[in-house]
This record gives structure tokens, sequence and C-alpha cells, in this order.
DNA sequence: CCATTCAGTGAACGATTGTGCACTAACATC
DNA sequence: GATGTTAGTGCACAATCGTTCACTGAATGG
């Protein structure tokens, strides 16, 4: 009775279909997702391999065919959440039709909503989490407050200001929306009354933050 | 060989000494001051119950004479911290000297380098925390926030603001600074460069949050 | 002085953990 | 069709875990 997933009920192993490569890649998502469904109510510290490995349906040791121990799976949920993250920026970049910071806003709070496991994982790790982990998100973040730079820096009325001031606003931004996030992760139920607050909240600090932008005095005029 | 301590080279058992409650208090204090040196470097989560009776020097069952589970010591390194965290808001409230937000920052940068290890708990546990933690800080910070918008409401120019709006701003200048608290703390050596660009940072970013203010358009006039 | 309280001890338990090892059988390659 | 590769199995082991239980002896208080 080796082999890896036989269901006979008398006689006929069945076999998943695909190649071996897509196979693996298919347990490999398993083991990722089910981690996923793990943490959503608790942290990832608290997660043992034999959880994680039940939660695929394979034995623990077949675990390591996988991933290299527990911190390297959560190395691997920063880089498939933020890969996620990415897509979105990109995407929101790409169409023109997202011109303001309120917009942009927007956008990140349906994404949230149809992403909720991997950005309740980004946001409960980054602080909390295993120091291999928070090491990946911390370096992916800068990346990206680098990249809203550089969106800042071509926006009419900003061309010529210093660097650092940028890269200040563009941290300010991304934290402000980052704090929303957080917050919408801790709402249960995404139509009610305490969303709707939230984000007219969260949309209010942003145009005061765009309104303080507007009269700032830039460094090096 | 019962007892709890002794140091009996020939014969001669040295008692710590104190009542019998100062001494219980001593050790229950060993245990939240032990556990707060092992989450240094590690989430609150992968602490053990063993571990943390291990630090204070005593054996594991021991434990439940002080605490009824780890979440209750959890609960109660909260309350410990928050209680030092509402200390120096009344002594910055106090102090007349304390008039703008930068100097409240400076306050805080003061504080935080005095009690990482409390720091570190509470911005590391908020979110990634235990639940039980998880919801005791919510309810400390929005007493903070309610406490800075009454603050606000009383200063000149944001008299005739909602209340709202206020607790919008104050909301914001919050979660700044609580943002700069966990960068501090990921700093190691508090004099170096990096601490001192990230100080400056968020000045600037409460700054503009300040000239936003100055420009915002109360909702009742 | 004697009875009581109680912080801390130490052995023991059943569960769960991470990991090593030899294995199997379906796949891939030649 | 023979020959590797390798994802997954199953057993085993030593550690560690949380918790129970009966205990001890110094401090406490009548």
């Amino acid at each position: 009775m080796g082999g890896h997933r036989m269901r006979d009920h008398k006689l006929g192993v069945v076999t998943e279909p695909g190649t071996r490569a897509e196979r693996k890649e298919r347990t490999r998502q398993a083991l990722i997702e089910g981690t996923l469904d793990l943490l959503r109510d608790r942290p990832f510290a608290s997660v043992s391999l034999r959880e994680v490995a039940r939660s695929a349906g394979i034995v623990p040791t077949a675990f390591y065919r996988h991933f290299a121990s527990m911190e390297d799976l959560g190395v691997a949920l920063v880089e498939e959440s933020m890969r996620m993250l990415r897509q979105m920026l990109r995407d929101a970049r790409r169409n023109p039709s997202t011109k303001t910071a309120t917009e942009s806003f927007a956008i990140l709070v349906r994404q949230v909503r149809t992403h909720e496991d991997q950005f309740r994982f980004l946001t409960r790790e980054r602080y909390g989490g295993v120091t291999e982990v928070r090491r990946a998100f911390a370096t992916e973040l800068r990346l990206f407050v680098s990249e809203l730079t550089i969106d800042l820096s071509r926006m009419p009325g900003l061309e010529r200001w210093d660097v650092a001031d940028l890269e200040m606003t563009a941290d300010l931004l991304v934290s402000t929306m980052l704090t929303a996030v957080v917050g919408l992760l801790e709402i249960d139920r995404p139509g009610s009354r305490n969303e709707k607050d939230l984000i007219e909240r969260t949309e209010k600090q942003i145009r005061m933050i765009m309104l303080g932008m507007s009269r700032w005095e830039p460094r090096r005029a």
C-alpha cells in the first residue's frame, strides 16, 4: 500500500492526472493554501509542520520534498502574496483611469476582499512573524514604496521635489493604506456599517495628506 | 530537598528576603520580564509555558500559581505594557511644555528606547498575537485615540471641527507614530544614522499632516 | 506553639512535535 | 523495455509539550 494516493474500493488505483511536475506543483499549492487556511485565526508561529502536511493530505516527511523548513514555507508565502500585490499595482498603473490616490485605495479595498487570506498573512506576520519571514516582507515593502515614489515624482506639481521628500510622502501614504487594510481584515462582515466608516475615514486621511502635499515646501527649491 | 531555593554549601539554607506576598510578586515579575526577554526575537505564540518557567527559575507547575495559562500571561503583559504607555501619556499631558505633535513624538521616541521590551511586545502582538491578547490591545488603543481626539478638540483653530473629523485626524496621527515606533524597534543601534533618518522622516510626515489640517474644510462649518 | 496556608518541587502521563531512514511505485528518459 | 528519478509512505526515535498529582517546608496567624 505504498504509492501516493489511491482510492481502491476493490481494485483500481486512481492516480491524479497530469505530468509529475504538475502534480508536484499541485501539492505545493495545497500546502500553501492549506497553511493560509490554518492561519485564518492564529499566528504562523503556532502552526506546526505536521499540521500543514495534514492540511495538504500528505505525510509529514513528504513536506520536505517541497520546503526545507517552516521558515522556508513562510518565505514562500510572502513571495506568493507579494506577487499578487505587485500584480495589482501593475494593473493599477497600466490602467490610466486610476489617477488619484483615493481611486487607488478603492482598488486596494476590492483586492483585499478577494484575497483576504494573503492579506491577512502579510499584515499579521509583518511585525510578529518569524525573523526570516519578517525580513522577506520588509524587503518587498521597500520595493513597493520606491515604486510609488517614482509614480509620485511624475505627478504634476511634484516634479521639483527632493527625493527624500517624495519617499517620505510615499511612505506615509503606504503606511496609511496598510493600516486601513489591517482594519478591513478585522471586520468580519464585508458589507457592514463599520466597513463603510473605515473606508470613508481612510479616504479622508488620504485627502488630508494630499492637502498637506499641496502646501509642502520642497527642500531643494 | 524540597523548599524553594537553597544554596547549601555545607548547611545553611538561604531564603530570599521579604514577606511571602512580596516574594510571590517578585517571581511574578520574573515571569513577566523573563517572557519579555524571550520575546526579543520571536513571537509570543512560539514561547512555551516551560520556557517561561525556566526563564524565571521555577518549575513548570509553579507557573500556575501565577497565571492560569499562557493566554492569561499574555493579557497580563498587555496590561503591564499599557500601564506604562498610559503613564507616559499622562505625564506628557501634565507637562505644558508638550505643545506640538512633533514634541510629543520626541517624548515617544525617548520612551520607546527606555522600554523597548514592552513596546516590542505591543507592536508585534498587535496583529499577529493570540486572539485574547489582540482584543486587549485593540481596546486600549481605542481609548488612546479618543483621548487624543479630546486633546485635538482643544487646539486653536480646531474648535469648530466635526467630531468624526477630529477622530479621523487623531487616528492618522496615532497610526503614523505607531508605524514609526515599529521602525525604531527594528533598528538595533540606538544612535545610528538610520534612526536619525527615521525620526526626521516621521517628523516631516507629522508636519505634512498638520499642514493638511490647517487647510481642512470641517464638515459642519 | 500549633494549625493553616501556599509558592515551589519532582515524578509521571499521554500527546505532539521535527526529523532520519529505508521503502515503494508511478513517472521520465534513453 | 530497461534504468534511473523522485513524490509520497510508514516506522521509529528522542524532545518537548501542557497538565495531574502528591509532596514539602517556610511564612502566616490565631
